[in-house]
DNA sequence: CTTGACCTATGAGTAGCACACTGGTTTTAA
DNA sequence: TTAAAACCAGTGTGCTACTCATAGGTCAAG
């Protein structure tokens, strides 16, 4: 029962596309038809694409997914490498969305502060009013290290 | 006056490599010297650089910046391209932390599931318990139309 | 003249696909 | 029987906004 790319997607209700990307990067690693070049898929690889999904759901990275699958074939359980990945990918996501929250408050505040600003025609010392017209809030320190622990979580 | 990248960059409180990378996609156009290739900035160059921090701190993307100089050094105002811009920005926004926060939502309720759950050796069915015990929402019509929406959105 | 510090340039890599392009297989219509 | 259409496969490239690796140039001090 060997599957072609088609048939695997429709099977985990993916892209075939996405089959094709899993594959090229090594989390499905297909034996090929040696007529035609074709990636010919087994059950292995169904219970593996669908784990994918689930884990991916989760927000796992297709990264951390490879981790968890390389302890699952070295026979050793995933579960406290899934408990700390997991750990780390909420504190990255609530990081990125309070990062997010804090753009979309500027821009609210930019888009209303335009809403009664005349158009202009771009200067010498200035291309757009409006947007130059919005300071860049410099802010505190606290801020800028928040940033850069951001950037370390986010690896 | 003509200002190297680390000069240019200092100028601008920008890492170098992003001086670099502006050039190479052509939103920065320095002349170069003859002799050795290197890049040599303006004052032109200076204040261009010092608008596409501000637009970018105000959240658009390097694509919208350029179409928004384009605008400039074509002689028009870019002010109503500004608004639209801005507008379809706050929605893309808006949409990607709704994302992120039922994400974050999934996150957490797994993280408290998997609280007191022992650890488990992957065996034939099943590769981590902990991540093939949380079900997949297969969340209803409005919300997977949602997602197109928000890939259309995000361009 | 050489050493070392510092600067530069370009190319490749990142995440996760999506799309373009070409070529092969199968089915249908003339 | 053959030709055209529909559909599948494969690989390569592009997207965002940098960031890093590598190799080589520049300049002052000794």
């Amino acid at each position: 029962m060997l599957l072609q790319v088609k048939e695997l997607a429709q099977h985990c209700n993916v892209p075939p596309d996405t089959v094709r990307h899993y594959t090229r990067i090594g989390l499905l690693q297909p034996v090929r038809d040696p007529v035609n070049g074709y990636r010919q898929f087994t059950d292995s690889d169904t219970k593996r694409l669908h784990f994918i999904r689930r884990a991916k759901n989760l927000g796992f990275s297709l990264n951390e997914i490879e981790l968890i699958l390389a302890e699952c074939q070295k026979g050793n359980s995933p579960c406290s490498l899934v408990r700390d990945l997991m750990d780390h990918r909420i504190k990255v996501n609530r990081a990125r969305m309070e990062q997010l929250m804090e753009l979309q408050i500027r821009m609210e505040q930019a888009r209303a502060d335009w809403a009664y600003m005349s158009d202009g025609i771009p200067g010498g010392n200035c291309f757009c009013q409006l947007i130059e017209s919005i300071g860049i809030n410099q802010e505190p320190r606290t801020a800028s290290q928040k940033e850069k622990e951001l950037e370390q979580l986010a690896d």
